[in-house]
DNA sequence: GATGAATGAGCGTTCATTCAT
DNA sequence: CATGAATGAACGCTCATTCAT
């Protein structure tokens, strides 16, 4: 059976607690700032507010980062180093992977999991949307990795199944186009203030629309 | 035959034109501030910025809106009154409206249109998308309305195909996530920086991938 | 029997009719500006305060007044010449002063008329006050006039009470400082906020501490 | 003997120096408001002013203050809290209040001392004056702090006087109103810049004016 | 390393004043 | 004479960043 998912919180605190160069200042330094950022975006965050949560002084954040950016970019990276291949491990290991259960399957799996992992990090989703949105940079170094991570851990399942002709002949990123918007589909409604009644019956629905819009015709 | 989808631009200067009651130079600013939100972004766009960019002076800005955020709201306002409107309009008449031609056409017709409005009009786009994510006001006031005019545009036809039996019997909101979230996996891909080598390709994805997961099995 | 006292509005609308160098606008631009300066005073009134509360655009406040302090000292120069003036002649033309009733009559007429002054014109006086507290030129220009007004009304009574040995021999300065500061004790009570519940009372009491005060002891 | 009243600028200079929670910078910051807020009125004083004669940077004017507003409250707060109370005190202690000298010695005391304070401290009395003309919460939250410490100071002895059967049997309220008065009453002729040659001839005059308008007719 | 007072460039905004129509 | 759009200097205030302790 499946896990229940990870929050971005919880891998930051590994993250940061596995890192031996970093003081127990400077951990809640990136905890105050990762949860602010999150709260209320880069640029409506001040260097004072991170400070105050993080319980040290504003002088003790320039310590080890020399502007808020950088904050911001040690974010990022760990997301990416860490947080990302935690997530994909997590998901990637359970057991469905090596059941080879079939296109149907294999979405009920990938689609319960992720769709929980959207709606527990819901906040912190939408600070990456909204500084990908304005911030090049970051779509370049941090959105493409990943995408990179994610393609790892959802491609090779898709490209198997298109080998075994269960799923339509396309190339793959209009596979996983289709697969990400349609799990993307819910944190849109989330963004819109769309009310969820019930996450299962989301799940189900889009298990079956996937399904449908990919598997060969019998 | 389809109409060539207009930019939010153009759109904007006939909004703009047609308004007696600004003169000139408050057009200026206000397309100048088009232009400047979706390049930088609202937070990053300074009045300065603003004012030299309409070619006023920085009071100028001020004569008419009272602050930075009226000349947003102002920008949204129009948006949502006449811009979006008009694009529902140039949608809405095309002949494929009355045309009666099965899934498959409303499907050619909807993606054509569309993804060309979304390609066209991508920088407009981001800023919406931008505002959106960071300020609940403004998903309330323009996202709904926004919603509620495309719904208009599109969900009658689906509700038609759907007491047709051409399509499956889920409910309205369902069936309008995935026809969204399937379009909007363009915005996605350019938001990313992935390359779109051929929009023609893609629409002819989208509407395969709909037709499929949306269509009764025959 | 003594008039009602008329209200500084109303001298200045007197001031302002007669005058056939003003257009009707440029009269509505100081009746706005009394009441403005009055209710806001000076530095909180804007032109275009002005300009609205007195029907007319704004750049009409500029054509017969140079700088919005313009407008100041032409309210100041009319209340100077014909609203004090106006304001003296009413009060000396009242019954007593030519009833040689002796000391207390001349108290209960001046404290009877000029409280009632005081009391209707509260607001001007206020914004009058306010501006000799920080503007030296509207103090040498303005104030020293009233006064010079004031004691020529005053003045020459006291003067004969004095002579007729009824009032204490004291100088000139004195004697007014003494009875403007009793005067004037109501407009502090007011201004502090103090309720004063029984005006005639505050007239009573006035009344019998200048007359023992300045009184010859028989 | 009495002593030397002294300066509100050494009264603050004193309260500033006794609180540790204030660095030299915003020491120099209070007393540099005072100063100009004293010269040229609230409205008149910049920011930049007050940073300028404290030779601070403007940003240090806002690190314990958040509004320009908030450093005339905190002035106006160490007045009340203590200045006036130091100055109360200062008067109080004098012998005189334990002399029972009857009226006479009362007035003397209590003019000779205050009308002293009140020359000394002429320029803080402006801007108080000034506050207090436009501004009702000002009047509300320190005039009448004020007031109630003024009247601790003077209203006992006044009630003594009366049971004694040496004043009139006048109410509390206007007991008060009058020697305010007449004390203020200097006060006013230096604002509207009438000379006073002698300030211990005015102190005589005063006194007299008092003692002959409150005493009870022998 | 940690502190927090100090900095100052830069922002959004106001408003007295000007001037072409 | 009247208009009102346009101006721009100046203000109050913010906040990322520095540095002496």
């Amino acid at each position: 059976m499946m896990a229940k998912p990870t929050t971005v919180n919880e891998f930051f605190v590994q993250s940061l607690a596995t890192d031996n160069t970093l003081t127990v200042k400077q951990q809640q330094i990136i905890l105050a700032a990762v949860e602010l950022f999150a709260a209320k975006g880069f640029d409506h965050t001040t260097t004072s507010d991170i400070a105050t949560k993080a319980g040290v002084a504003e002088g003790t954040v320039y310590k080890r980062y020399k502007t808020k950016r950088d904050i911001l970019e040690e974010i990022m990276r760990r997301f990416v180093r860490d947080v990302v291949p935690q997530a994909a491990h997590e998901f990637v290991n359970d057991e469905w992977t090596n059941s080879h259960g079939g296109l149907h399957q294999f979405l009920v799996e990938l689609i319960g999991n992720r769709v929980d992992f959207i709606v527990a990090n819901f906040p912190f989703i939408k600070i990456m949307a909204s500084e990908a949105l304005s911030n090049a940079e970051m779509r370049n170094q941090v959105l493409s990795k990943i995408g990179v991570q994610a393609m790892g851990a959802i491609l090779p399942h898709l490209q198997e199944l298109r080998k075994q002709k269960q799923i339509v002949d396309w190339p793959d990123d209009m596979l996983i186009q289709f697969v990400v918007a349609t799990m993307i589909s819910l944190a849109l409604r989330l963004i819109v203030d769309l009310p969820v009644a019930d996450i299962e019956q989301q799940k189900t629905y889009m298990v079956s629309f996937l399904e449908r819009g990919l598997a060969v015709q019998k």
